[in-house]
DNA sequence: AGCGTGACTCCTC
DNA sequence: AGAGGAGCCACGC
């Protein structure tokens, strides 16, 4: 990880390195980028994300393994972790013991 | 250079 | 148990 980078830059690493069918946190990914508290600006970086970016954003759950997301957005996070084997069908939470990605 | 904002999180009532 | 408020960090104006 360069110390040059940006915040962004660190976040957009963290994120690819998410595993397909593993989810994370936007505290974790804070912590991983390099800056414990700054969660919210993680939500800040992947809304800023272009659509046809190939970063799994869907992949980023709160801390409760909800989706932060409102609207249709919110539906197509979820559908895209379905179609990666993550099970949502439990009043749309994700079970973070299990799949929760940490290093 | 300073203020306001937010796809968060934690603590308290 | 649920709702509300404060704290935190980086970025835009």
């Amino acid at each position: 990880m360069d110390a040059g980078a940006n915040f962004y830059q660190r976040v957009y690493q963290v994120l690819a390195a998410i595993p397909r069918g593993c989810v994370s946190t936007y505290g974790d990914i804070a912590m991983l980028a390099g800056s414990p508290c700054a969660a919210r600006q993680v939500g800040g970086v992947l809304k800023h994300l272009p659509e046809g970016s190939k970063l799994p954003w869907h992949r980023v759950v709160n801390r409760n393994g909800q989706i932060s997301l409102t609207g249709p957005d919110l539906s197509r996070q979820r559908e895209a972790l379905i179609a990666e084997g993550i099970d949502v069908s439990h009043e749309g939470k994700i079970s973070l013991s299990r799949y929760r990605w940490k290093i």
